[in-house]
DNA sequence: GCTAAAAGTTAGACGAAGCTAACAATCTGC
DNA sequence: GCAGATTGTTAGCTTCGTCTAACTTTTAGC
């Protein structure tokens, strides 16, 4: 467990042609950003079903910014990752895996934003930023932004 | 100027239907996402061209973990929006945006790395995080981050 | 219980970013 | 200055993530 990896759910881009540090450093990124639409997916659905009693689609498009068609296909490439069960025409639901992930999320997105704040930052931006960085963090990054978090 | 922005390329995804708080903060995350790519082949180019002499693209290739016509096809999107120039089996020339862009790159990963490593991570570990992270870190977060680094 | 609005789906387009295979140009070492 | 190695290009395929347009299903209000 080197860089950002969160037990990704992976299986593309062939890796092994590292060498070169740099190379491998680029190769982690692009991973974890294979992941960061699932992570803030399986996020929000958990969010949704705690404070609305479930994740209607029209509700995910809206929170994410994007149109309906969007949301539905990328459902179906959730659905498809054992991430999320569906039926048609219903709300979505979490699978086991699905919700270890999305708590997960929650924690680091958690830490990352009282971390900004605590840095001095509003948390207006902070929110915008802990969004984007969230997903970039390894879990030594993450514990070092948690000591400085809760440092008295 | 809210959040990363770094006189953005953009062009593609129309905004406005934002509303909600949480749908501009993720567009704004996959706006930044847009650019993640050209700022990284920018800040390498520059740094091939800086410490190599020319920037080839075999090079550009293997610090980014590609293949040879991934660069390629990447190179002609630069070139199309005018951060480099090129031409057939020649090395790759950074144009006066292109260098801007370069320059602006590099400031903010010094930045990032430096913090990083002030926070008490090892410098591995900043290298691949600051890759991540940098592009998703605002004006105002980096002027925390650079205080924070600066600090005696 | 109809009907109109809201929500969801399907089809199809498009660009970005990756890959492999095959070919072409350039460079290098003798 | 030629041959072989290296580098670069082109063509074509794939998946992802976004969109619009058109259609279907469900829900809600009377
Ligand atoms: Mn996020
Ligand atoms: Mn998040
Ligand atoms: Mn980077
Ligand atoms: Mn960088």
């Amino acid at each position: 467990m080197t860089h950002v990896d969160h037990q990704a759910i992976d299986a593309a881009e062939p890796e092994a042609r590292a060498g070169d540090a740099r190379a491998e450093a680029f190769q982690g990124v692009r991973a974890a950003r294979r992941n960061e639409l699932a992570e803030d997916y399986v996020e929000l659905i958990a969010e949704l079903i705690h404070t609305q009693g479930e994740a209607r689609p029209v509700d995910i498009a809206t929170k994410m910014g994007v149109t309906a068609p969007t949301v539905a296909k990328t459902l179906d490439r959730l659905a498809r990752d054992g991430l999320i069960t569906r039926a048609k025409y219903r709300s979505v639901f979490l699978t086991e895996e699905g919700r270890a992930l999305a708590k997960e999320c929650r924690h680091r997105h958690e830490i990352v934003l009282r971390f900004l704040i605590r840095l001095g930052l509003d948390p207006e931006t902070a929110e915008h930023d802990a969004e984007g960085i969230e997903h970039h963090v390894s879990e030594r990054t993450l514990a070092l932004f948690a000591a400085f978090a809760n440092r008295s």
